[in-house]
DNA sequence: TATCGTGCGTTCAATAGATGAACACATCAG
DNA sequence: CTGATGTGTTCATCTATTGAACGCACGATA
């Protein structure tokens, strides 16, 4: 499943470093080479990604991968996206969190343990 | 999977309403039946709910979920680890918002479409 | 040339998790 | 007795993810 999550990590990822390989990416991403590869595929399915090859300095050959104009606006926009639905759950925590503090047992009471 | 949330929204929503049916608390979480009945399996296995059938009034039978001494214990600790998991999910959100507003094309400019 | 070792993207059988239709059962209404 | 209703339970099916294994292209070495 390809997430506006992943479409945005991978993006920034790559714009940064484009010759970043598939694993390190799998790495980065804390996700499987599998479920990379695939995302990275549909990216450049739809045009916003573009992959060529090309010589490693005098060692291997290896692998660029290219934001296209269209890419970069895609990359725009799945940022303001992204960032939206992230103030969204920031505010959500925020009632979370109050009402998991209501459902808490009495914890005025002494300052012990101060374990953090 | 039986995870701290599930196990925190089950045992409040137990505890608020023993009489609560699988399928209310499956749309109430926003889960199958299926799962639903697996996380309750699961709770009443570890000991910290119990099942009973009892006559509902005059109509039907139904059961009663209600938190063992040890599920009251249950709940409280769980509680307090999923606040501290939301608390810390809440700074992280305030870190990954900063990033991604950094990672936005300049938005001071106009302020055309007011959107929202 | 021939054979390794290395690192790349790619594949795909296997696994894990979640789903919800279908089932057995118990009660009430007629 | 029969049908309708509302339980919990099951499990075949699906979806998403995983990661070992593969083919390929080099550079290095014999």
């Amino acid at each position: 499943m390809l997430t506006d999550e992943y479409r945005y990590k991978i993006l920034k990822l790559v714009e940064e470093n484009p010759e970043i390989s598939q694993r390190e990416i799998a790495k980065e991403l804390g996700i499987s080479l599998g479920k990379t590869n695939f995302c990275l595929k549909a990216l450049i399915e739809k045009g916003v990604l573009k992959a060529n090859n090309f010589r490693n300095s005098k060692n291997k050959l290896a692998y660029i991968y290219k934001l296209t104009p269209q890419g970069i606006e895609e990359k725009a926009s799945v940022t303001m996206r992204f960032l939206k639905q992230k103030m969204k759950q920031y505010e959500q925590l925020q009632s979370e969190i109050e009402q998991l503090k209501n459902d808490l047992p009495i914890l005025e009471k002494t300052n012990s343990n101060a374990d953090e």
